[in-house]
DNA sequence: ATGATTTGACCTAG
DNA sequence: CTAGGTCAAATCAT
């Protein structure tokens, strides 16, 4: 996909443009009267207020749960020393962000962990469960689950949960080249260190990803229908989306990939629950049509 | 030896 | 009570 954008399509842009704006500013407003702060998320966000607040700090709050726990279960005899100790211990999580795709490989440009795997509930296949590789030194939140499809095997359904707040720390600053299928993405790559782009990673290459991607947002708690892209997205909704995506998202979703939902579909809820990424976004299009925010 | 994966138990939300 | 998400010991791979 080239990085140009028809003209005829340079109204809708705006338009969406716009719609980000406006997202944009009822998030402040949202935050200035809320003024509750519910802590940082790699000093990207100060706080996003309300539901989705608690949200974000429930799933950044079990990890140090868990990590507490851990600490204090060392040197105990040998089956389940800590049983006592995990009681109340750990949330299950409230989903605030999700997305999932539909790919014929589970790979992305992510380096995952497995941690678990679960048969479901009249699902032929069990999921498994990853979360970020850097949970440990970087305390990143991101997890995702994968699952075979009943009725297509060669598909795998892989919902993203949460942001990834790692950095991916490269040893050489150069991060995609021409060949890289997220050209037209990295139209905004180039902001200097707030380039946040992941880089392929050891264990994952370059994602295997093609048109038979599919790629829906999810939050659960907006009423946005996830919808087919070919159904209702304009070519300029899937090129603005991807160059909207927030960061950590994963590259598949910026690559040639049939796009679901559209920006301007946020809902305010959303749109706030985003606020941690919007810097980058905006950013991003700061750099990328001179467009400016302050 | 070290790190990744498997797998059964544990825990919570609904 | 059940289903699903997570933990962590055991096992496997390098």
């Amino acid at each position: 996909m080239g990085t140009c954008l028809p003209e005829k399509l340079s109204s809708s842009r705006e338009k969406v443009i716009k719609e980000l704006v406006q997202g944009h500013e009822f998030a402040t407003q949202l935050q200035i009267r809320l003024q509750k702060p519910c802590g940082n998320f790699d000093g990207r966000f100060s706080s996003a207020g309300g539901e989705i607040c608690q949200n974000l700090a429930s799933s950044l709050g079990d990890s140090a749960c868990y990590d507490d726990r851990r600490s204090e279960d060392s040197g105990e005899s040998t089956k389940r020393p800590a049983t006592k100790d995990r009681r109340g211990c750990y949330k299950r999580k409230k989903i605030s962000q999700s997305w999932t795709t539909v790919c014929p490989t589970i790979e992305d440009s992510h380096a995952w962990r497995k941690y678990g795997q679960k048969g479901i509930l009249n699902a032929k296949y069990p999921r498994s469960y990853f979360r970020c590789i850097r949970k440990d030194e970087q305390g990143c939140k991101a997890t995702k689950q994968v699952q075979r499809m009943e009725d297509n095997p060669d598909m795998y359904h892989t919902t993203y949960i949460g942001s990834h707040t790692c950095r991916n720390i490269p040893e050489d600053p150069q991060i995609i080249t021409d060949s890289d299928p997220w050209e037209s993405y990295n139209l905004t790559s180039s902001v200097g260190s707030h380039s946040k782009i992941p880089r392929y990673e050891e264990q994952d290459h370059h994602p295997v990803m093609g048109s038979s991607c599919k790629v829906e947002q999810e939050s659960k708690e907006d009423q946005t229908p996830s919808t087919d892209l070919a159904d209702n997205v304009s070519s300029l909704d899937s090129l603005m989306w991807k160059d909207l995506i927030p960061v950590d998202e994963p590259p598949m979703m910026r690559s040639d990939y049939e796009v679901v939902d559209s920006i301007h579909l946020f809902s305010c809820t959303e749109v706030t629950s985003r606020s941690l990424d919007m810097d980058f976004v905006l950013e991003s299009f700061d750099f990328d049509c001179d467009f400016h925010f302050d």
